[in-house]
DNA sequence: GACTGGCACTCTGACGGCCAGAGTGCCAGC
DNA sequence: GCTGGCACTCTGGCCGTCAGAGTGCCAGTC
């Protein structure tokens, strides 16, 4: 590195180091501004910071800053906050995740690992999220679209009621009740759940559709009905319900920020209050199976343009399932935020594989 | 009532009709208050209610009713503001809720009609509650220690692996999963499942510990180990973790009071992130059945102390299930709040018990 | 050409004084 | 017991002032 910059030109190494200091520059404020909630100023800067230079020369860092839109000035005379791009450049620069302490990945496991059931996994991923980043956490439910289906059961509750259970390889139990009028025959429902599990354990939901929609033609016609209602609502539990559930937890966090902030949190717990926004904010992430985060206005939901979302998708056995993160006011701390949601993300993963 | 009044003498007729117009004064303030979240004052009592007399004279029951502790002044020359005292009467004051209009019933009835199962009768709920009374709602699920298990089912998901399914008659579906160091033995599932099955079917919770502690007893050593872990499950299923469901929602409604109101959200927020504050917020209700209306410092739960709740249970085939209701600011309009949650605690008990 | 100290300028936020408005308490009269 | 009138008090909004913080710019230095 430093052999690299020897061998070039000397305008362009003073080039080279202004640009660095800019970057530096930049980095304080940020980092100054997240820490303290305030603008920051010249003097300060130079204080808190070994720059090297004087208040005078980081005034005119800061108007170039400030021209190029990183930073701007809330008012003629106060100090700098970052803007979107601020942060953007700011969270760019953070090539690599602080890894967690040693204390706190040891936390996160021994919190997780008493979970019974996969509810209980969410609420405490959640509740785990929360605490560690003082945040909103989000948890999605691991997705049904990518899973598969280990086991249908089919239990009659009385004579002309059933049980279906679609039990799913990301621990998800799907239940519904199907109504009949005549008495179920115990024989016939026997043969129906063979068939059904033939058809589709072990098979991904997506397929499901095609696999069961002609088992109807194979029985009598007397038993029609009783299969088709059976279909019918598996068919809905894998298709138009989707139904991607989310878990939220660390509200109160919110009214934290509200003091010191002109954010108002009404249309921000609003905006958390729809699952379809949430489901929205996790699944936008798309392609990218690492930490994303998106700053401010690059999130296009309304109500949450003025907060941050730092989001990684969990796997199971390696594949993608689900999304989670954390959501806060544009000035949180990106690199505690990322590296714990990249931690959590990593814990739950290595949960739901092992389990 | 008129003849009553007739027969006495006329110092307690008199009397009488003060402490009525006193009482009026109070419940034109309450109302005004509530409607308006401003300190009303005589004058504006006068201008707005047909009292009949001038606002010196209110001023003087204004008086006597702040003597009595019925009410407030915040500050020397403010208008009145109502203690919890002064909400407590005017809530006793309301003898019989008023009932909802016609359209408002049809509207709980469709919603909640829609509902699949258990989860979504519960969500929709709490929906359906913050919605009407612009305030948090809360919903207990239906306890499992009032519960009978309707079924049990034990499904090998492989063959160290085993998953147990208590089936509850509230509609609730408990899921526990077992390893197993040895092989699982399908016959050994079958007589396990059938045994269980006649000693806790259609019995309830609470005598579900008794019934089965004996039962590893009447199997082989070799295949002990197995069952006493599937008893192990079930034992912490039904006891330890009676665990009881709350879902809470509308919580972008509590942002509405803070910009009026001294009452700081932050704790309240954090209050209701707590599930177990909230089960005890609705399980304090204890032997009324009916309606429940807890104001200000009625409250001992810390945090909660400057909101009142209004609570109802609600029942499955007349027996008393579970709770619900909302949490708002003392100022609350009680009468919306208290037809709404009646309401809708009705309609629900009513989807439990028809399903 | 980049950095620096100095200086004038500007904006905010806190403080205090002032005043109108709202509401009360009390009192004498009906 | 009710009423109108009157003096009193408190709040909240509206300045004007002022210190503090921070900037932008300029001329000088390395």
């Amino acid at each position: 590195m430093l052999r690299q910059i020897a061998s070039k030109p000397v305008e362009y190494v003073e080039a080279q180091m202004l640009e660095e200091r800019r970057l530096a520059v930049l980095q304080a404020i940020v980092s100054d501004y997240v820490a303290t909630h305030e603008a920051v100023g010249s003097k300060a800067l130079v204080d808190r910071h070994q720059l090297g230079v004087s208040p005078a020369t980081i005034r005119n860092d800061m108007a170039a800053l400030e021209e190029e839109g990183y930073i701007t000035a809330p008012h003629t005379s106060a100090g700098r906050i970052p803007t979107d791009l601020g942060y953007r450049m700011f969270v760019d620069q953070i090539s690599q995740v602080k890894p967690l302490s040693a204390a706190e990945r040891k936390g996160i496991d021994r919190f997780l690992s008493d979970a019974v059931d996969l509810d209980d996994i969410m609420t405490r991923t959640v509740r785990l999220l929360a605490q560690l980043t003082k945040q909103v956490a989000v948890v999605q439910y691991p997705s049904l679209s990518r899973s598969q289906v280990r086991r249908i059961e089919l239990i009659p509750l009385n004579e002309h009621r059933l049980m279906i259970m679609l039990i799913v390889d990301s621990g998800r139990v799907e239940q519904r009740i199907v109504e009949c009028s005549v008495p179920i025959d115990e024989v016939l429902l026997a043969d129906l759940r063979a068939r059904l599990s033939v058809a589709i354990s072990d098979q991904p939901f997506s397929s499901v559709p095609q696999r069961i929609e002609d088992l109807e033609q194979s029985f009598n016609t007397e038993n029609r009905p009783l299969v088709r209602a059976v279909i019918v609502e598996i068919l809905e539990t894998v298709t138009a319900k989707l139904d991607e559930r989310v878990v939220l937890g660390g509200a109160s966090n919110l009214a934290r920020y509200n003091e010191d902030f002109p954010m108002t949190i009404q249309p921000v717990l609003e905006a958390l209050e729809e699952q379809v926004v949430l489901l929205r904010l996790l699944g936008e992430v798309g392609t990218e199976t690492k930490l994303s985060v998106r700053i401010g206005h690059e999130n296009q939901v309304e109500g949450l343009t003025s907060t941050s979302i730092v989001t990684s998708q969990y796997a199971k056995e390696s594949t993608p399932v689900a999304s989670l993160g954390v959501i806060g006011p544009t000035n949180m701390d990106y690199v505690n935020s990322m590296s714990t949601v990249q931690a959590v993300a990593q814990y739950v993963s290595r949960f739901l594989s092992d389990e």
